[in-house]
DNA sequence: TGAAAAATGTGATAATTGTCACAAAAAAGT
DNA sequence: ACTTTTTTGTGACAATTATCACATTTTTCA
């Protein structure tokens, strides 16, 4: 797909969709990440990075949802995170031994920002601002992913399947009603249970009249219950 | 527990414990370091920090082993991992909201070095390849943790318990034979089961020959079954 | 060394949830 | 609009593992 003329051309630093640590920037750094970056659009459903290839440039999500995962073993995936635009992609893999740990899927259209690995390194160690506010996005980043891994991990599925509901209502689309960009199957890979389960914990709590759900379009009718089960399920 | 005289004195200059990325700063840099921190011994079994609390100090691992892991409302633990010396706890944290997200226990007597945040952060911003290698300290210890963390996830626990023992034997003492610092509950905690389960494994493994355990002594015989245990089982 | 506290083993039972194959429904593509 | 592919629902059954209370062993500490 190739993006328009102007969305081409903006540069960084006037670009609305730059991220927080860009900020620190300052305009020749800006210019020189404009200079090395390249700008993609991309297709939902569309593979942008598969885990254990080599990482040669940082990608930044400007727009649209992607959804980050792992292979397991059993040919079955684990999905770790939705990732909301203006972040980066797998921040964590870069830095290290410059291999994706994870891989990515385009939930919906993208648009991307492929900015060079060499330069965004530079800005690393020529700026320690920069430095500092990556870091920073790094560690919220990882332990946010990490918590709510750990939390979902001593629950049963009725607790899991509710805190995906909450998580999508409050943390992805800040609306108690909205459609869900992941399949039964993939909802069951993000919580590790079995699709079959996932649908009727789901039904379920459509009996209890605590979600109304028709395909993936969902309205969170009880929040308080829902974090109750959360909680107590 | 008063250090001696000649391990207080000791600069970080010439301090064989001091950590990778130190290895970038300048003399100046580490002196700086020196000037405001603060050693420290500790016993076994001390808490050394709590989840919740204000950051105020970078906390160095001179010697010892230390578990991290965060209390479940359940009021179980969840251990994330055995920190080995020469690292420091719970880097992650510190960056972003100044709290520490884990706690830290002392399963050995421990040599702690206590740094000032402020001074930490200053070399952070002065320094960009310090910046760097602790940016990739980062990435790469919330990686391992989180692959180990996912891997787990799927398993039954055969798998996990013989992950464990693998965890300890080649990660934390390079050897096949060891003391395993941790009470049948807390394997049990880091693996996600009960105690109960956690001790019938471990029969069973020492039944078929697999290892041999004397309460807290551990030795693995048959690495090559434990490690198929833990892919298919 | 002896008493108290902590850690561990035991066995039966119950709860949770994955699994299977197939039908039905929905979505995608032409 | 129609075919093909993908996704979802269903119900019975089996496997896994937590739970319980209590006995026993080990460790800790005075």
């Amino acid at each position: 797909m190739i993006p328009d003329e102007d969305i081409i051309n903006i540069r960084c630093r006037d670009c609305l969709d730059k991220s927080c640590a860009t900020a620190v920037l300052d305009i020749r750094e800006m210019d020189s990440i404009f200079r090395n970056r390249y700008l993609n659009e991309v297709k939902k459903g569309t593979n942008i990075l598969n885990e254990g290839s080599p990482t040669s440039h940082i990608i930044y999500l400007r727009s649209g949802l992607v959804k980050e995962f792992i292979n397991r073993p059993d040919n079955q995936e684990q999905i770790l995170q939705i990732i909301l635009p203006h972040s980066y992609l797998g921040l964590t893999s870069i830095f290290g031994d410059k291999v994706n740990h994870y891989s990515y899927t385009a939930l919906t259209d993208l648009r991307l920002c492929y900015i060079d690995i060499d330069v965004f390194t530079t800005l690393v160690k020529d700026n320690g601002n920069f430095a500092y506010e990556i870091l920073t996005s790094v560690g919220r980043e990882s332990l946010n992913s990490f918590h709510r891994f750990i939390d979902q991990n001593h629950k049963k599925i009725y607790g899991r399947i509710a805190d995906i509901l909450i998580y999508f209502s409050k943390i992805i689309f800040l609306d108690n009603k909205f459609q869900i960009p992941l399949t039964r199957q993939e909802i069951a890979d993000m919580v590790g249970t079995s699709r079959e389960s996932t649908g009727r914990v789901l039904a379920k709590f459509q009996g209890e009249g605590i979600i109304d759900t028709h395909g993936r379009n969902i309205i969170i009718n009880d929040i308080v219950k829902l974090e109750k089960i959360s909680r107590y399920g």
